[in-house]
DNA sequence: AGGAAGATCTACT
DNA sequence: GTAGATCTTCCTA
């Protein structure tokens, strides 16, 4: 099952985010409810720094719902935006600050369920944006800061099947003020990369 | 206490 | 391709 399989250790997400925004490519999310497991596979991300990076949400410093972006990688940073919540995971090295926001999943297990939770039954469009995949799996506020690479966690991420895929990149989506690099990551082709 | 911003989405033309 | 809805957090007074 696609869910099956450890989550990925803490020293995958110690890395530079953009090196683990990559490698987040192809990997599962899995959201645990009481009832049962909804999960997807990551098509699409973007990687955010600290102060020099103007689109981050941690470009101001150190502030109280930004924490987690200057602490324990592999941890949950979720905010709001525009009403929807959108999920990142704190990636970054040493003293470093960073997260990789997920902007997109392929719907694996319980698409009956997200497409409830999302109102529609549209498979395309089910999971294809960083508000929707949220709202899909049922992912909010209560899940901030919680650590991923702890397998009883509500949420988690674990390596699926080694695909062979090809990544293309461009620069980041909605961002007022983007860095020089290409710091968005995406499977090339896959139909549930947003558009 | 109030206003504005913001890593978005949907529906409409 | 553009407009309007959406809602939490932050900033200033």
């Amino acid at each position: 099952m696609a869910s099956n399989g450890a989550p990925l250790r803490r020293e995958f997400y110690a890395r530079d985010p953009s090196l683990v925004a990559g490698e987040l490519l192809g990997k599962i999310v899995t959201r645990k409810t009481d009832q049962e497991a909804l999960s997807g596979k990551i098509v699409e991300t973007e990687a955010y720094y600290g102060d020099m990076d103007p689109a981050s949400r941690a470009y101001k410093g150190r502030k109280n719902y930004n924490r987690p972006m200057f602490e324990e990688p592999g941890r949950l940073f979720i905010y709001m935006v525009h009403a929807h919540w959108l999920l990142n995971i704190v990636a970054h090295t040493e003293g470093e600050v960073g997260a990789v926001l997920i902007r997109a999943i392929e719907p694996l297990e319980g698409v009956e369920t997200m497409m409830r939770n999302r109102g529609m039954n549209d498979l395309r469009s089910l999971t294809n944006g960083p508000g929707k995949l949220t709202r899909a799996l049922g992912v909010t506020k209560e899940l901030h800061g919680l650590d991923i690479t702890d397998a009883e966690c509500e949420l988690t991420v674990t390596q699926g099947e080694n695909g062979d895929y090809e990544i293309g990149t461009s620069h980041r989506i909605g961002v007022t003020e983007d860095l020089p690099q290409e710091l968005r990551f995406f499977i090339e082709g896959n139909r549930f990369v947003s558009r």
